[in-house]
DNA sequence: CTGAAAAGGTCAGCTT
DNA sequence: AAGCTGACCTTTTCAG
């Protein structure tokens, strides 16, 4: 059959070109692109211009809202099977819980009205609104993609959430074939996640640099290989090269970038190499305007950069320098190797040498053959005999198709790539100007229909759209843009485009595949210390590199001891906190509590927040405080201050991780704020339990000091540390991979201030 | 218009 | 012998 088409294929070229061809051109499948298979993929769009644009971000999310406000009382207190909070006040729980059933009301209706077929976006409201039983398979499919190593699911453990999860028991449950696009798997194996989590820190975009491809080359060279699951395969997909010994060649020359990432595959989570840049105050260097592939692959990535004739394997493979020098290519001359700073930009998926930048990620010419001729031709290959354990590595990547396309979909291949091809420029604005279009019309009848939102305490005008209120974000479009033309494409989101979820209509797995490849990418990319500590399985000890590493993650990316260092940050701006009674609302958990010592009575209950003059009494025991005990000459609102700000990142990554979860933007400000208030500390408990070392009982703040628990209820920390640490312990069990620990951090942040499970 | 980059196509050689 | 791989090639798109 496979040949039949290959033949057919072949045929109709030689017959009459490729456009002839069962795989013509994206210009033979122009029609295709009505406007009703616009409007379906309209939330994919919107989740692109979600991640685009930033109206949930500092203006729109105010640190009223985001933090001030109480939060109801966490999922984390129930992991324990404790009480929570009684302080947290029951109108707000019942506000909350009110905007939430009505939050999941409208999401599912208007899902339901809008897109009668699956969509993306569809495809998690079912799944998080349907019922029970929809959210149990949801999170039955995240434990089915559990690796080989024990763990269990209990199968009472979905009702009461976290204080279900239990230790031990094996359940080999492997996932079947995969199909999603951009999916960031997990590694292959706790040994490699650790191995890689090891490798990969920092800047999450970890490249390997090695000195020499040959043993018998001398060339100074280098090969940026992605390091990842299988030594090949990157946590990340940024291709930052690190300092080699020819510095003087610029290998460091990305070394200011942010550690934050500034370039990414092309995919929805692209802006985040925008927002990044405005979010830490770097700027993006690695994608023009509209966010290419190409452009990222080459044109930015190496300014320096060149292609040139070569080809074949590491092995026997010369280098390029800058400075020109060149040593036979081994193979031909149409092969081309991708070069960063002088450094040979090796094969995700096998670690062979790129070719270039293909459906979405660096590949050779086998992985990118492989990919297409999966695609194109939808082979379904035979079961890995190794349960999907295979290291994909050059010597061996022909050994297991079904690994190998795993990999290659799992380091963010696209099959959109290679079921659009490339999409012309101004093919593109017109399918956003359609897809605009409907989203106001959408906007327009709601808004007849309903009361407008809510505002926020911006100020600014509340727009009919998410979609269209995000666009402040960009440059100042004129009314008459506004009311006229269709907005140009952002970047990110014209690039996005070209990965739409294809016109067909996708079958229900391939539709739950792509949720949870955008939900597991965007946790993978956003949340910076995701991949090195949290996804690996289980918890790796605190105190050790790893945890050291997101550590430096954190304070890379924007964060210093002495204060944040972003810029365009409306939430800490840098000016002291005028209202500082957040840290009281988190008091409220007791879990970065303002703690007095004992016999001392807290200043700040019933009265604001410490003033200045009194800071030998703070003592703010959360792990994200590098000071918990404040820093001498310092006044009490400082320390508040610092306090805030290195909390900041945090809520902002849950913020931005929320705008990538399908379909989440096309809710009303309100409900995804109402969400957001509710589900931010939860998910933060989430991302807080690789720092609890439950055999040693201490937690490891940011500042690398290890507190033991004895300290930690000296400085107030209350029933909350307790169950933080059963938490810890039981979540850790689970060896959730990053690709699951990403579905469960979205499920318990959309599900979060009550039992989603009722 | 041109060059670069990324897409799809081809087919000799390899593996099963 | 059939199927697969991947190096090489052609085509298309885009930026300058």
């Amino acid at each position: 059959m496979q040949q039949t088409q290959r033949d057919t294929r072949t045929h109709a070229h030689k017959a009459g070109g490729r456009h002839d061809s069962l795989h013509a051109n994206y210009n033979s499948r122009q029609p295709l692109r009505s406007s009703e298979e616009v409007e379906r993929n309209v939330p994919a769009v919107a989740a692109a211009a979600a991640a685009e644009s930033v109206s949930l971000g500092h203006e729109a999310l105010p640190r009223s809202h985001m933090v001030d406000a109480p939060v109801p009382r966490a999922g984390i207190c129930a992991a324990a099977g404790r009480e929570g909070d009684q302080r947290v006040s029951e109108p707000w729980q019942s506000k909350i819980l009110q905007a939430k059933g009505e939050a999941a009301a409208e999401w599912s209706s208007r899902a339901a009205a809008r897109y009668p077929t699956d969509s993306a976006a569809l495809a998690l409201f079912r799944l998080l609104h349907c019922g029970s039983q929809c959210k149990y398979n949801l999170l039955k499919t995240i434990f089915k993609r559990a690796h080989s190593h024990q763990r269990s699911v209990q199968g009472d453990w979905v009702p009461s959430r976290f204080c279900s999860i239990t230790l031990g028991g094996p359940e080999e449950v492997r996932g079947g074939e995969r199909g999603s696009l951009s999916l960031p798997l997990a590694p292959s194996s706790p040994t490699e996640s650790r191995l890689a989590s090891s490798l990969d820190m920092n800047d999450g975009c970890q490249l390997n640099r090695m000195a020499t491809l040959d043993t018998n080359n001398n060339a100074p060279g280098g090969v940026i290989s992605y390091i990842g699951s299988n030594g090949s395969s990157p946590s990340r997909t940024s291709p930052v090269s690190l300092c080699g010994s020819d510095s003087s060649n610029g290998s460091c020359q990305l070394s200011s970038q942010p550690a934050f990432p500034s370039y990414f595959p092309p995919s929805p989570t692209g802006s985040l190499v925008q927002d990044s840049g405005r979010l830490y105050g770097t700027s993006s260097t690695g994608l023009r305007d509209d966010a290419s592939p190409s452009s990222s692959s080459s044109s930015s990535l190496s300014s320096s950069s060149s292609s040139y004739s070569s080809g074949g394997s590491p092995v026997g493979l010369q280098v390029a320098m800058d400075d020109g020098r060149r040593i036979s290519p081994a193979k031909s001359t149409s092969s081309s190797i991708t070069k960063l700073n002088g450094m040979v930009l090796l094969c995700k998926v096998c670690g062979d040498v790129a070719s270039g930048f293909h459906y979405g990620v660096h590949a050779c010419e086998g992985c990118k053959g492989f990919f297409r001729r999966s695609i194109q031709q939808n082979i379904q290959y035979k079961k890995c005999l190794k349960n999907e354990t295979c290291n994909i590595v050059r010597i061996n990547r022909n050994r297991c198709q079904q690994c190998r396309f795993k990999k290659c979909l799992g380091v963010g291949m696209s099959r959109d790539a290679v079921r659009f091809g490339r999409i012309p420029k101004r093919e593109k604005q017109r399918m956003l100007a359609e897809m605009q279009s409907a989203m106001n019309n959408m906007a327009n009848n709601q808004l007849s229909a309903q009361c407008p939102p809510e505002g926020l305490s911006t100020g600014h005008q509340q727009p009919a759209s998410p979609l269209l209120c995000h666009q402040p974000q960009l440059a100042p479009r004129s009314p008459q843009q506004h009311a006229a033309s269709p907005p140009q494409p952002s970047p990110c989101f014209a690039q996005f485009s070209q990965q739409l979820t294809p016109p067909r209509s996708p079958s229900p797995g391939e539709v739950m595949e792509d949720v949870i490849s955008q939900v597991s990418k965007a946790h993978k990319e956003i949340f910076v210390y995701a991949h090195d500590k949290l996804a690996t399985g289980p918890l790796a000890p605190v105190g050790s590199e790893n945890s050291l590493s997101w550590e430096s993650n954190w304070l890379s990316s924007g964060y210093h001891g002495n204060g944040p260092c972003h810029q365009n940050d409306n939430w800490n701006s840098g000016s002291a906190p005028s209202n500082t009674c957040h840290q009281n609302n988190m008091n409220g958990h007791r879990f970065c509590p303002s703690g007095y010592p004992s016999g001392e009575t807290d200043p700040s209950v019933g009265q604001g927040c410490p003033q200045q003059g009194e800071p030998r009494d703070i003592l703010l025991a959360c792990p994200m405080n590098c000071h918990p005990h404040g820093r001498s000459g310092r006044t009490g609102q400082e320390i508040w201050e610092d306090f805030s700000m290195s909390f900041t990142p945090a809520v902002r990554e849950v913020v931005e991780f929320a705008k990538h979860i399908p379909g989440f933007r096309e809710l009303t400000q309100h409900d995804q704020v109402s969400l957001l208030k509710a589900g931010t500390f939860e998910v933060l408990m989430v991302r807080f339990a690789s720092l609890f070392n439950v055999k040693e009982q201490t937690v490891t703040f940011m500042s690398r000091t290890k507190y033991s628990l004895e300290e930690l209820w000296g400085m107030g920390m209350g029933d909350l540390l307790t169950s933080m640490f059963e938490f810890s312990e039981k979540l850790g069990a689970l060896g959730l991979s990053e690709e699951e620990l990403g579905l469960f951090t979205a499920v318990v942040l959309i599900s979060a201030g009550g039992c989603p499970w009722a």
